[in-house]
DNA sequence: ATCCCGAGGG
DNA sequence: CCCTCTGGAT
C-alpha cells in the first residue's frame, strides 16, 4: 500500500473516530497498568466485570499488596488465568510499593521488567498514561494489520516493526486505538463485517474484487 | 470449536 | 520455537 492510501486509511478511521479512547475502565495509571495486565486473552468486558469490586478493596499498589494473591484470585476469578494473573498482579504492586512509591514509571525498561508485563502491556500503558506515541500490537491489531497487507510478519513484534514504518507520524498517537477498536467491533476475527467497513476501499483481502 | 487489548517458562 | 495458563462468550 502506498503512502498516498496509508493516509487516506487513517484520515477515514480518524474522521470517524477523532479521539478514540480504550475501553478498559480505571482511575490512575496503577488501575491502568492492572487492567492491562489482567486483559491478556480476555476481553474488556470480562476485566471491566471484575475491576470494579478489585479496585474497590485496593484502589492503589500499597492496598493490593495487602489483599494478597488470594483476595486478587476472589476478584478475577471468571476472567480465566486467574493464579499467573493474581501472582503477577500482587508482585508489581509489591515491586511498584516498595521500589516507585506506588507509581507506575513512566520508562519502558522498567515496565517490561514488571511481572506481568510485556511488550504489549508497556507499550499500551506508555500510550495511555504517558502520552506516548507507541503501538501495541495485540491480537486485535496483529490480525487487521495482515488483512488490510500494513504487515506481513508472523510476530507481533515483527508486525509492530513494520506499522511503526508504514503509520504516518500524525497518526501514530491513536493509531492502537483506532486498530483495535476496528478489529473489535468491524474487522472481527471470524466474521468480518466488510459490508459496513469504513476503510474496505484500501484492504488487500478485497483487492481482488 | 474458537477467540479474547499476552506473558512466562521450557 | 512451542506449551501452558483458564473461564466466559459466540
Amino acid at each position: 500500500m502506498n503512502l498516498a492510501d496509508r493516509v487516506a486509511l487513517f484520515s477515514a478511521l480518524r474522521q470517524a473516530n477523532p479521539e478514540p479512547k480504550g475501553e478498559l475502565r480505571s482511575e490512575s495509571p496503577f488501575q491502568h497498568l492492572v487492567a492491562v495486565v489482567l486483559s491478556a486473552q480476555s476481553t474488556d468486558v470480562g476485566v471491566n466485570r471484575v475491576t470494579p469490586e478489585l479496585f474497590r478493596r485496593a484502589p492503589n499498589a500499597a492496598s493490593m499488596v495487602a489483599l494478597g494473591e488470594t483476595g486478587i484470585i476472589e476478584c478475577i476469578r471468571s476472567l480465566g488465568l486467574y493464579n499467573s494473573k493474581a501472582k503477577h498482579v500482587w508482585a508489581l504492586s509489591r515491586i511498584l510499593h516498595e521500589q516507585y512509591q506506588g507509581q507506575v514509571p513512566d520508562d519502558r525498561a522498567i515496565l517490561e521488567s514488571l511481572p506481568g508485563v510485556g511488550r504489549k502491556t508497556a507499550n499500551v500503558v506508555l500510550n495511555v498514561c504517558f502520552g506516548h506515541p507507541t503501538l501495541a500490537v495485540d491480537t486485535h491489531v496483529f490480525r487487521l494489520a495482515r488483512r488490510l497487507g500494513l504487515a506481513q510478519g508472523k510476530t507481533p513484534t515483527a508486525v509492530e516493526k513494520e506499522l511503526l514504518e508504514k503509520i504516518p507520524e500524525e497518526f501514530l498517537y491513536h493509531a492502537h486505538h483506532w486498530l483495535i477498536l476496528h478489529g473489535r467491533y468491524v474487522c472481527t476475527a471470524r466474521k468480518p463485517g466488510c459490508d459496513r467497513c469504513l476503510i474496505a476501499t484500501w484492504c488487500a483481502k478485497l483487492e481482488i474484487d
